[in-house]
Parts: C-alpha cells; structure tokens; sequence
RNA sequence: GGAGAGAUGGCAGAGUGAUCGAAUGCACCGGUCUUGAAAACCGGCAAACCGAGAGGUUUCGGGGGUUUGAAUCCCUCUCUCUCCGCCA
C-alpha cells in the first residue's frame, strides 16, 4: 500500500497518478485517507497525555505506598481511576480512525511510474522491442494442443480425469521438456547471479498480505479452510516474504532471489480460446526471480531484469516482443510493469509469458520490509519480481513455432538439458 | 494424535507487581592509546507513532483481562522444544 508520507508529502502527484491508473474519486479517497490519518493523531496526542498522567500518577502511588502514607495514595488512586474511562474511548476512536484509514489505503493502488503510459486496455499497451521472426511458420502448422497429441507429450483428458480441466498430464518427452526448461531457466537465473530458494507451496493469511494478493485477490487463490493455508499463486508470494518484517542493510542489496515453483489459479471466470490447451491452467511451473533493492538502484535492476527475461527467449529461439503496459493495464500493486509475449503463429496470437515489475515501495510496506543505509534509518525497500520464465506458454510457443515436419526441433541451447534434439 | 516445557534487544541470557525499555556477556559503532593493528580503557548501540524541539506514548511471541501500576498475575491464540505414538 502507498504510505501515508507519500500521500502527505505529494498528494497532487498521487491524486494524478491515481487518475492516470482510472481509479475512481482519487481527490475524495485520499482527502478521506487524510481526514482519518488526522483524526488518528490528534486522538493519539490527547490520549498519550492522559496516559503520561497516569503513568505519574502510578509511581507517585508507589512511592506514597512505600512511605506507609496509605491515606494520600488513596486519594491520587481515585482520581487516576476515573482516567481509565475516557482512556478506553480515546483509544478506540483511534483506533477506529486507524483501522478506517487501513482499510481504505488497501483500495488504493499503487501509482503508476511517470514513464508508464496512459491507456486503458491492452489495446494501449506499447511496444518497447520485438524479436525473432514471427511468420516463419509453414502453412498447415498445427496448434501446440494437436502437436501434443500427436506426439504424445501431454494427456489433458487424463488430467480431468485425475483433478479436473486446467490439471495436464505430461508424458514422456513432453515431461522431459517442462523438466529441460525448468533446469535451464534455474541454471541461466544462477549465472546471473539470483540465489536460489526453495519455499513453501502453501502459504498464511500474513504472506498473502503481505504480497498483496489479500485482499486483492482472494477469490483467484486455493484456500485449505481446515488449516488456513493459501496455496501460491506465484513463487514470488513465499519468496517476497522472506523479507517481511525484516531490516537489511544496505550492503546486503540488492537482494537477488530465484525460485522454481509450482503455481496453482483457480482462474474463476476464464472461458474459451483464453483456456484452450496451455493457454490458462489451474496448476503450471514457473521460476520466478525477486529482487530487494534500494530506491536509487531499484530502476537499474529492472532493467537487468529485462535483458535476464530476453536473453532466455532469445536462446529457446522463439519470436517475442515486449510490451510497456498502459496504465490502465498495470496490475494494483505495481508501478511499473514489462510484459513478455512470445508469437503463437499457429493460434495467430500473442500469448503472455513473463511480467516483470517494479512494485517501489507498495509491496515493502505491507511487508515492512527496510533497509538501513549508512543514516541508520529504516526505509522502505524497493521489491520487484518477474517470471523467468512461465512454463506452460513457453511450452505452447516451442512446439508451435519448433515443429517441422521432420518433428519439434529442440533448440541448441536446451539440447543439454533434454538429452534429445527432436521430439518425432 | 497424547503428555510436558518454553517464547525477553542482532545473539546469548538475567529479571516473578512500582526504582524495568529492561542487568550482564558477546557482536557492532565512535574515541583514547599505537607507526598501524590487537589488547586494554572510555562512550554509544531496538523499533513504531506524535512533536519544530524539549519531550511524550506504545512495544518483553499475538490478542484480551486483573490492578492506581504488568516483562512479571489470569484467560486465550500462535509458534518452538522434549518425550510417547504414527509415518514419507
């Protein structure tokens, strides 16, 4: 959530960055947050004054009791007591007045970077680059959901059969090449220097919050009702709070992370094309890279981000292109957002296969997550994570844009990982 | 699943009703000394909120209660450890 010194401090460039991300009755919504954050203060002055007293009035008592003078204490007691009411009021006014705020400061997103650009849909999103040929494809190519039939690499009727739709089976090389991508993503993630963790699939109520996911997004996620563990929907929930609650210091940053994990979405309300073979899963794998870093530098490592994300398609030889996403289609939490899309000539469509974004300091102070420079105070870090890569897409477009008709080609550098350098 | 013990600052560890935001040790930072370092000595060293500042408030796992006053007593939740059972 956006703190509430950002919101003092500049609120007319929150007030239009809101409006820039469509967010409705911006001026009302903050000037509300502000009124309670007032309201908030000035009960905590008055109440802290009356504890102070009593806080004196007590030790007087001791010291009266001490001395034996029974009579005096007696009479400061009495008085003290009849604090204690108007003490219980005075804090729960406040903290009504902070709940109010709370709880209005997690409708509000983040506020979009001043290079984001303005837009409502994916139709605005920008084009940063492209790459690859996109139209190399013979004319009778095959959808990736044929190709896995006919050579037998994924089974999505046995995967309904076992759990349900969006629940795939692989099978033979087609497990061997989700377990390929995997090793290569996390080998390639290493030699960027991103240290590798292995988290928790399922995850508490805290860790949901604190990535924002709750209450955001509680309808997308799998609940286990009898422990209250959510299952992830990304690796970078576990990852990103193994900073909650914790103040690093600066040498420590940036903090660079990667993860392999399984995601699961229970994806309420997708239907058609979106869903068709690999498009949309209720479980997939994915490796995901976080990184913690200082507000100066949290720019830079996007951009390391992005190149990492790009050099990974660029070796599995698939056409992509890069999108800035408008500000109308940057997710809640972040302030800055890279899509990655391979082509999917077959299907004739983009399909989306990585996001990298920059979160600034929305996510860390939910997380309270800071750092502590060379001024000894605690500030927020800047968090940022992207996908590198999401398998599933990634697996459409390989077979698609590999397939020849000699059979799916395996590009050189997976060719280690498989162990094979054509699926026939 | 059954029985018991525990949770205090970065770490270790005292503290069982007021003098405790908390002894002591270690770690860390600054200084003296030294050509430099080590040792020794001196000083500093939690966070959040309010305040221009002085200063004030809150926090001893979380929440609630008793009391003029709670790290300390009571209730409750969470977590950790030990023993037994079960088990990849």
């Amino acid at each position: 959530m956006l703190t509430i010194k950002q919101i003092t401090d500049q609120k007319e460039a929150v007030i239009a960055g809101l409006k820039k991300k469509h967010f409705a009755d911006a001026e009302a919504v903050i000037d509300q947050i502000l009124a309670f954050n007032d309201k908030r203060k000035k009960t905590q002055a008055q109440l802290d004054d009356q504890l102070a007293e009593g806080k004196k009035a007590a030790k007087q008592i001791g010291m009266l009791m001490k001395q034996g003078k029974q009579e005096e204490a007696t009479a400061i007691r009495e008085k003290v007591a009849a604090y204690k009411e108007s003490n219980k009021e005075l804090e729960a006014t406040m903290n009504q007045a902070e709940q109010d705020m709370k709880e209005l400061l997690y409708t509000v997103p983040n506020v979009p970077h001043e290079s984001v650009p303005e837009g409502r849909t994916e139709e605005d999103n920008v084009v940063e680059r492209q790459g690859g040929d996109p139209a190399s494809l013979p004319e009778n190519a095959l959808p990736h959901w044929d190709l896995a039939k006919k050579y037998d690499l994924i089974d999505f009727e046995l995967g309904v059969k076992i759990s349900g739709a969006g629940f795939p089976v692989y099978k033979g090389k087609g497990a061997r090449l989700q377990r390929a991508l995997i090793n290569f993503f996390m080998d390639e993630a290493a030699k960027a220097g991103y240290a590798e963790v292995e988290v928790p699939y399922l995850v508490n109520e805290a860790s949901g919050y604190g990535t924002g996911q709750l209450p955001d997004k509680e309808g997308q996620m799998y609940h286990d009702a009898q422990d209250d563990l959510y299952l992830i929907p990304t690796a970078e929930v576990p990852v990103t709070n193994i900073y909650r609650d914790v103040i690093l210091d600066e040498s420590q940053l940036p903090i660079k992370n990667c993860a392999y994990s399984a995601c699961f979405r229970r994806e309420a309300g997708s239907y058609g094309k979106d869903v068709r073979g690999l498009n949309r899963l209720h479980q997939f794998n994915k490796v995901e890279i976080v990184r913690i870093d200082t507000p100066e530098h949290s720019y830079e490592s996007l951009d390391e981000m992005i190149s990492h994300v790009e050099g990974l398609i660029e070796k599995l030889e698939l056409p992509y292109r890069i999108l800035r996403l408008c500000s109308g289609d940057v997710s809640f939490t972040s302030s800055i957002t890279f899509d990655f899309e391979v082509y999917s000539a077959a299907q004739e469509r983009w399909l989306e296969v990585s996001s990298v974004s920059n979160f600034e300091s929305y996510q860390a102070n939910r997380l309270k997550c800071r750092y502590k420079g060379k001024d000894k105070k605690a500030t927020l870090c800047h968090t940022l994570n992207g996908s590198a890569l999401a398998l599933p897409r990634i697996m459409a477009a390989f077979l698609e844009n590999h397939q020849t008709p000699e059979g799916i080609v395996i590009p050189e550098a997976l060719r280690p990982y498989t162990g094979f350098d054509i699926i026939d």
